[in-house]
DNA sequence: AAAATACAATATGTATACAATAAAAATTTT
DNA sequence: AAAATTTTTATTGTATACATATTGTATTTT
């Protein structure tokens, strides 16, 4: 960690970012002030504003008087996500291909093969950071300020609940991984060709294969009970 | 302003927010944090909490160092905004219609009275404002935690939008304003009766009044100079 | 006189002390 | 002993003093 010893608040907004996008701090834990003032060497007003700026971005949310807590996700999150989730990344993908600049375009290629490292090591957590990196310079390709709010906070609960689901335990899961990284590359084509429809309809396939997904996960191994039990998927409508 | 004489911070938020809505602080203009501190009785500490909340939102930009100033609005301010906004208001509406409490039916109902009273009177701000409040009510309705980022964000620019582009100054355009009131019962009774197809169309055909409204101001009086002249309408293609 | 440098003034960023509020513990009352 | 009240402790919010960075002005150098 031998960031600018001066811009220690930059520092502590990006590590708590990433730890909150891995999961490592939980939906709806608390953040100590105090605590934390201490880790990073801040003073609490600094702190504090960094508090204000993630909750300004859908990382935490702030309660008066009573101290800041990772946003929580609920059950109607999956629910809401995939709502919101196509129409969006829809719009910025189109956007994308249409407003994409070169450097960007590098940029993403880049972000795609440190993606594809991470696969095969194997590390989940470098997986949904640079997945996470990958799509946000797509939102910056798009280059419309009033989409990116909403892309924004989709990426965040979109890597919250890839690490929640994609954790690779049978053969199913770590083929749709590698289909997800083939998409990428179909999604850096598609942008470099300026196919907007190419590049829309690859949105549309990438959340359904996220769905399917989470669908392997909350149905794991079909126990092929013939009776009598109730279902966990019809639990979930 | 007979606010809560402890709630200084959450005052100076709202005044803020409507100054800058309603075009009172500028696009691009400086906000000066030892004068604010002296015009709201803060100290700087918790005023530049409220600043970070603000940049959040969009209403606000920070730059490191170099204090906060405005969300300025750009040249392509208009083309960005409308092309989102359809889709992004769409879905709201959308939602809404399928999501509305009755106690949000209620609001909206009253924020609609609040706002025709303000077409009467003649008030850019109120109206601007309770234009405002009414499409906030639909976003609350809405209910999908990752709409409302944008849609908030495109609110903020609408108001603004709004107070440069309607002051009725010919026929057309009050009845323009009178039509944007029908709109607004006719939303109100597409939510009631659940009816989303319907609500999705309202939503579509507001922005379409809002982009004439616009055309008739950047183009106002036709000179009819028949040749050499450079057309305005072709400037913003 | 123009450019470059050094200095002064202003504004922003951080730390700390204090005030207000909420939560927890101890005491009193029933 | 259970409930209600008071007291104590911990946490959050604000003000102020100080540190750092930026901007404008004056001085020096070419």
């Amino acid at each position: 960690m031998k960031e600018d010893a001066r811009n220690r608040k930059g520092v502590m907004y990006e590590i708590l970012k990433k730890e909150i996008l891995t999961l490592v701090r939980r939906p709806g834990s608390d953040l100590d002030e105090t605590q934390l003032a201490e880790e990073f060497s801040l003073s609490r007003t600094p702190l504090r504003e960094v508090f204000r700026q993630l909750a300004g971005e859908g990382y935490v949310e702030l309660r008066e008087n009573r101290g800041a807590r990772i946003s929580d996700m609920s059950h109607t999150t999956l629910r809401d996500f995939f709502l919101a989730a196509p129409m969006i990344y829809g719009a910025v993908m189109r956007l994308a291909a249409r407003n994409a600049k070169s450097a960007q375009i590098d940029d993403l290629k880049a972000t795609q093969e440190l993606f594809k490292d991470a696969l095969h090591r194997g590390s989940n957590e470098d997986r949904a950071l640079f997945n996470n990196r990958f799509h946000e310079i797509t939102g910056d390709m798009a280059d419309n300020i009033y989409l990116l709010p909403s892309f924004k906070r989709l990426l965040i609960d979109h890597a919250r609940i890839g690490m929640t689901f994609y954790q690779p335990q049978d053969n199913q899961m770590a083929e749709n991984l590698t289909a997800a990284s083939a998409q990428h590359d179909a999604i850096i084509m598609a942008i470099e060709k300026r196919d907007e429809a190419a590049a829309a309809q690859l949105a549309t396939d990438h959340w359904n294969l996220s769905r399917n997904q989470i669908e392997l996960f909350v149905m794991p191994s079909q126990l092929d009970i013939p009776l009598g039990t109730s279902s966990i998927k019809a639990g979930r409508g």
